[in-house]
DNA sequence: GTTCTAGAAC
DNA sequence: GTTCTAGAAC
């Protein structure tokens, strides 16, 4: 089975017959399968299900799906964009139970996509897993160089003049997107640039346990404030 | 995607 | 000398 096609196949299989390493969920009209190289402790792609009025040609891309019926466009990424908002809920359950706190889930499609089939990413912010090795890895979910374009932003496009939908929907993947992967690293969350990819990881290691810390520190400090409301509860109607 | 490697950076 | 990147081949 080819590596670029591999999602167009799974879109096309029947969620049965999916292993479980690979289909977290399903609906009717799309699939929710593990991120096979994840770039984040949770990551995730949410996929059309071929299914008429669309055709697995329109389904190839978001620019295709873009180029094709504005209007059944929208609705396909309006009902991936609430798959997405359910599994970012389970997301956020799982991290807790694990981690005991929840961090950032981003939702989004790459700009110049590596594989057929439409796929919306759907990952946690951290970004320093094992798989995370190269520069194109990093600045393709970058959230400031515009490679990872949020879904929020995309449905956007849909609100705005005609002309900027259009010049979004027809933007050439290899001049526009590309591009964009060279640039320096630099730590999303603080703009310090970095000068590999190795102490890029470090720093957005120390950045993830400083946040770790503090979120933890907060859901204490909230649970004790409630243990304490709790207690002038009860002895007050004593 | 992985492996290999030349050359740059340290 | 070692670490790291980036491009080519697969």
């Amino acid at each position: 089975m080819s590596n670029l096609t591999i999602l167009r196949t799974y879109a096309q299989t029947n969620p049965a017959k999916l292993p479980p390493s690979v289909l977290f969920s399903h609906t009717t009209t799309s699939l929710t399968i593990y991120d096979a190289f994840a770039k984040g402790i949770f990551h995730f792609l949410i996929l059309p299900r071929v299914q008429a009025p669309f055709t697995v040609s329109e389904l190839s891309s978001l620019r295709t799906l873009l180029r094709g019926d504005k209007a059944r466009a929208k609705q396909l990424l309006t009902a991936l964009n609430e798959d997405a908002k359910t599994l970012r809920k389970e997301i956020e359950e799982e991290m807790l139970d694990r981690f005991g706190f929840t961090w950032g889930v981003w939702t989004g499609f790459h700009g110049a996509p590596s594989m057929e089939h439409l796929h919306l990413h759907v990952l946690s912010d951290d970004l320093c897993t094992e798989r995370m090795n190269k520069k194109k890895h990093y600045n393709s979910f970058h959230p400031k160089l515009g490679f990872f374009l949020d879904i929020d932003e995309v449905l956007s496009w849909f609100d705005a003049e005609d002309s900027y939908f259009s010049s979004m929907a027809n933007m050439d993947p290899r001049k526009h997107y590309e591009p964009m992967l060279k640039e320096d690293l630099s730590c999303w969350r603080c703009n310090t640039s970095m000068k590999n990819i190795p102490t890029l990881k470090a720093h957005l290691q120390e950045e993830f346990d400083a946040l770790a810390k503090r979120e933890k520190a907060k859901i204490e400090r909230r649970r004790k404030l409630e243990e304490k409301a709790a207690r002038r509860e009860t002895d007050a109607t004593e």
